[in-house]
DNA sequence: CTGAAAGCGCTTACAG
DNA sequence: CTGAAAGCGCTTACAG
């Protein structure tokens, strides 16, 4: 029946199913000193008594537990959904439980969130383009797994996967020059503590550089449309327009319309996620693909790695898998030669 | 120093305090039965050994966690941020930890995401706007204390809160009358089991006919421009326009323009959430506001409620919390006149 | 105000 | 292939 109750606990199970108490346990972890009809005898007591294993006490029992933590700086990127989805399969086909806790600005409210997953004891946390030191990365990393997507890892015994974020900026620039602008702006949130941010900066301007151009900056807040206005009056010529993500970059398409710049001609607008927003036919934006599903499931695999050596071995050195990036190609630069690269 | 090492327990503070064990917990926990003298000292060596409350041992010996778990759809709605942001102060401030797992369209990964989520033995389940039967949600609630956000009560022990359908709609019904509009026209996502999407269309129907027009329904996939676009070309009349939440509502912007439909005099655009998106320059919707820090402190407040009551007790009656709420007007219907209402 | 002891539900050597 | 026993770290009556 599976009904409730108070908690059916092995106990109840080992009775119902006249063995004792751990050769449920065994039984029900799979392990492969019970015989398949003996596993399968008490699987089904255990179904029917609505038996579901309490978590806490497994976890205290084994000194770890199955769950990873997953810290998402906020909820208004549609990158992060990729993420969390991605990082919910490659979790639940490892068999673990994965926890999303949502950052803030505030390092306080962040920092809690932190402890708390720490407190649960988590098999290892897997954090997004966090607002955190270096510093407290490692000190982080020292008491549990650490996995960073999209930041370069400390060092310490913090591992990272990311997109070479070199690499894309030569994508965008190859694709921009290629299209004849003349020169690159980049539009970025107005932050002061987010790595990533500088590093896509950077890696725009260098590649910029190499291609013989200049890279004029403007910093734009919430709302992208004043900042893109700003960019687009200082530069009639044709030009190659960078926007941090997609989000911010939708802000842009309006602007471009009421200023009459022409994707393809005098315009080409780029942006970086590649996220539905970009792919929707009303924004259609040429965008980097970050390619999530390899990003979360490696961060995975890198955690679990680190967390199999246990408090034994040797401390693993940092690892930093860095991705090759593609560029989808739409109608926000090039309108009617739509494809993906590379 | 508060370093690494391997884990403190209250075994080791109470070593080092020269207490015993029992009063460790105890006045970790603040207990009044502590001399302040004591605890702070206690505090105090907890804090530089590095100790951290193992909670899987402290629920395992409460027979309780202290943690609530929130179910979200996704993550594509920046109203289910809001509400995520809201739901971790109003835990935080009872001391309370908050783990969000993302839900999917598949009823598998949210099943599993729920049973997860109940193996920790959370003391409470708040789910907004779920995707899952009223049978369900009633079974979900005879194991644990469940509270809906965005979705009436389907009996059984579950509460809600949410912000009164009729309400909403007579506010944007009457906005639109008001406005000189003809017809109203509906667009909402095409789905098959997302209750709150067919209430919040019956409640215009019922507001539209009671002011003397019709409902025009057409729905959408991921991209509402088209549905938006046939809409417009079946209605050359002054039409309402009410978009079912402002992630679709943005869609609408770029259309009415191509469309030279104008806000105002021949077409007003409404939507629901009042989210970041309704604020921005480019979009400035008009949108319902569900005023999520009272739908979120007031989940908080009703799970604690039901929780409290334990096992003993008989159990509570289900609760329905309905608000009223307000209409923030913008430029997407009439330019110029922006205010809040009521 | 403080301490000794039992127990939460599970896992895991260990001995058969 | 199976069972008896210890222990994970904490909380909580209970007795002083």
């Amino acid at each position: 029946m599976g009904t409730s109750g108070q908690d059916v606990t092995q106990d109840d199970v080992a009775r119902a199913a006249g063995v004792s108490r751990s050769l449920v346990s065994l039984a029900l972890n799979g392990s492969p000193k019970v015989a398949e009809e003996t596993r399968r005898r008490i699987a089904e007591t255990a179904a029917r008594l609505g038996y579901r294993v309490n978590a806490a006490a497994a976890s205290l029992a084994r000194q770890r537990s199955r769950t990873i933590g997953l810290v998402l700086p906020n909820l208004r990127n549609a990158f992060f959904e990729q993420i969390a989805h991605t990082l919910g399969d490659a979790t639940s086909a490892r068999d673990l439980a994965l926890f999303v806790t949502v950052g803030s600005e505030q390092p306080e409210v962040l920092h809690r969130a932190i402890e708390s997953l720490l407190s649960v004891r988590v098999m290892g946390l897997i954090l997004v383009s966090p607002w955190l030191s270096d510093e407290d990365l490692i000190a982080i990393g020292e008491e549990v797994p650490v996995c960073l997507i999209g930041r370069r890892s400390p060092g310490g015994r913090v591992d990272s996967v990311r997109v070479d974020e070199q690499a894309a900026a030569r994508l965008l620039i190859g694709h921009l020059t290629e299209l004849d602008m003349r020169s690159v702006g980049y539009v970025g949130p107005r932050v002061v503590n987010d790595t990533s941010r500088f590093e896509r900066e950077s890696a725009l301007r260098r590649a910029a550089l190499a291609a013989g151009l200049t890279l004029d900056v403007h910093e734009c807040g919430e709302d992208a449309g004043p900042a893109v206005r700003d960019m687009l009056s200082s530069h009639p010529e044709p030009l190659g327009l960078v926007v941090h993500n997609d989000i911010l970059a939708i802000d842009a398409v309006p602007v471009l319309r009421e200023t009459n710049r022409h994707p393809g001609s005098d315009i080409a607008l780029v942006s970086y996620d590649n996220t539905y927003l970009a792919r929707r036919g009303e924004f259609s934006l040429t965008s980097i693909d970050q390619l999530e599903d390899v990003l979360g499931t490696t961060a995975v695999r890198l955690l679990c790695e680190r967390a199999d050596d246990g408090a034994t071995a040797p401390p693993r050195s940092p690892r930093d898998v860095v991705l090759e990036p593609a560029l989808a190609i739409r109608g926000s630069s090039c309108p009617g030669r739509e494809r993906l690269t590379p």
